[in-house]
DNA sequence: AATGAATGAGGTTTCATTCAT
DNA sequence: CATGAATGAAACCTCATTCAT
């Protein structure tokens, strides 16, 4: 009955955040953004409504702070420093990217239905893209330095089908993964 | 005072009809099946409520008919003969791709929104699959022909990177959308 | 070609109106007037919905029209002179009660559907009362006339058993309404 | 600040939807149930259209729950075990027929109103009648252990004078119910 | 006399959000 | 920190009614 040290309300925090932001990105995943119930979520969560509104000033910020938090991760992915990238570097690129699909299904699929429903959270992809693009003229440079002849578009095709075949992990059950990531990877090293 | 002529009444409805198809297929495109509103929809096109749905019977029924009464065209493009594919006709889905996407762009977006939406319409994607069914079964046969040592997985590589170059065609403006095609054909064909 | 004569228009438009109300009438009381669409009833009466309001001036005038037009001839079975009725006077009516519901049954379904749904027409019903009126005077006088103890009241109570019977009639298809009318003659009839 | 216990909200949960029960008795009953709004309802209940539906379904789950939640007494008042009725039981079944209407009138106004509106809820009708077969076999039994010359018929005779009777008390506030209450157990008991 | 495209008010229903407790 | 009853705006949809032809 005595009340609850500033640690142990701290903690509670925290694991309630997480708690709702995990059960939120399922339930968004499987649904989609529009479709889910702030509702719906709390019951996943085993929460309140109410509860959720302590922690997230309303279903947009909910959806925002997933992809934020979730996204740091995706963007570390990027090698960010300026040098050359090897062939090796290349390879851990290209795997990260298919793992990442494979490991994290749920926010891919939220990533993917969410730009391809423009107005809601424009800010995302563009932070996205901004974080992303020193990593582009670092994939041109690659290219380059392998004489190929349209450095840039190259790396722009590498990117679509890093998307494409992303989008058909997601959706299609049956989809060849590992034999697909080898096709790309003989493509596009060395 | 005579009422109009059965042919007035007609061409009234035709026209209508496609206004109303028009505008929803850019409504939907622009912010997507759930977070557009009928009366949205029927504000942009200048007419009542009460008009749409004189025309279709629901906005689910709008949607579908967006889809397919457009759709027919694109599902057009893949030739269901059961023969060999030459490399020209492999070039011409190629371009037939690239090409739907750069001249019926809401319509691609609004596809793209939807098979990332789940449960929605699963029905559509569904219908649309079946429809390329036979022509994935020709374009492995196609690498087969060719010698390559995984087709099945050739031909979902090329489906993967359609999707993906689609996708950025639409979200990118900076795409660089001729020289990818150029790269795309040199990859895959012959 | 010629235009048509003042009296074949007349003619059309006694048809058609004849037309509109049979088909109304059917189909009020088959749904229920609220759950009866003016489109409904046009498309089954094979007109357009501008030609009824030629002839009605809204729904709730066509049902008036329908229950004021058919009602006079059940009002008729009320005798309305001033006399002592008859044992076959009273039989008369009671048979004529029973003759109607099963001829009728539409507009009897109708008049019960309407009778508990209040609001909308108690003109109609209060004008029907009117006219019974002096019919339950006349019938209250020939149980009178039969040394009955309370004759106003046997004379509601045959007015409750007919309504009864009249709405099991409507109701109930396997009803055994001929044992019934023998049954009430039995009870009423000297 | 610490949140309503579980009692509490139990209470008032029963409280209020004891409120839009009533409420929308009264409403049905007074307008019919096509005829009444959730917005009127609500509106008389002093409370929002989106409450109600926190504690019902849809408008018809509504019309059901008032039916059968209080539907249940006048079931109960049909006695169902396999014995022969005496004229005790046959009394207190017409005792409390009158009783019914007298004391509930809402629902009574409720429950015509319904059965002669086709098509919404034959559900509702076609469980009072299942509830009511074996009664009605008892009292046949009854009349038969009377002698009476064709006891099923005298049955639905029975029956048809207590809708009709109901139907005059619900409707003519000057209908002499005691009086017609005695001329039935006359007619019917011993 | 006749049509049916068109309107718009109003109905049912959903759901993000608030707030008393 | 936690609850869930309550709100109300807005969504989808229906239908009586009008009106140009």
């Amino acid at each position: 009955m005595s009340p609850r040290t500033l640690e142990q309300n701290q903690v509670i925090k925290k694991d309630k955040r997480t708690l709702i932001l995990k059960t939120a990105l399922k339930v968004f995943s499987d649904y989609g953004f529009h479709a889910s119930s702030v509702s719906h979520i709390a019951q996943k969560a085993n929460i309140s409504k109410g509860l959720l509104y302590n922690y997230f000033e309303n279903k947009e910020d909910l959806l925002k702070t997933i992809i934020f938090d979730f996204a740091d991760p995706i963007l570390e992915k990027y090698p960010q420093e300026n040098y050359c990238l090897s062939n090796e570097d290349v390879e851990f690129f290209i795997d990260k990217s298919f793992d990442f699909v494979l490991e994290d299904t749920n926010r891919s699929k939220l990533l993917f239905s969410i730009s391809s429903q423009p107005g809601v959270i424009d800010v995302i992809l563009e932070k996205l893209m901004e974080k992303a693009m020193p990593f582009m003229n670092l994939l041109t440079a690659y290219f380059k330095s392998r004489n190929i002849k349209d450095p840039e578009s190259m790396m722009y095709y590498l990117f679509s089908v890093i998307d494409g075949v992303s989008m058909n992990i997601i959706t299609n059950p049956n989809f060849p993964t590992e034999k697909v990531r080898t096709l790309t990877k003989n493509q596009f090293i060395k």
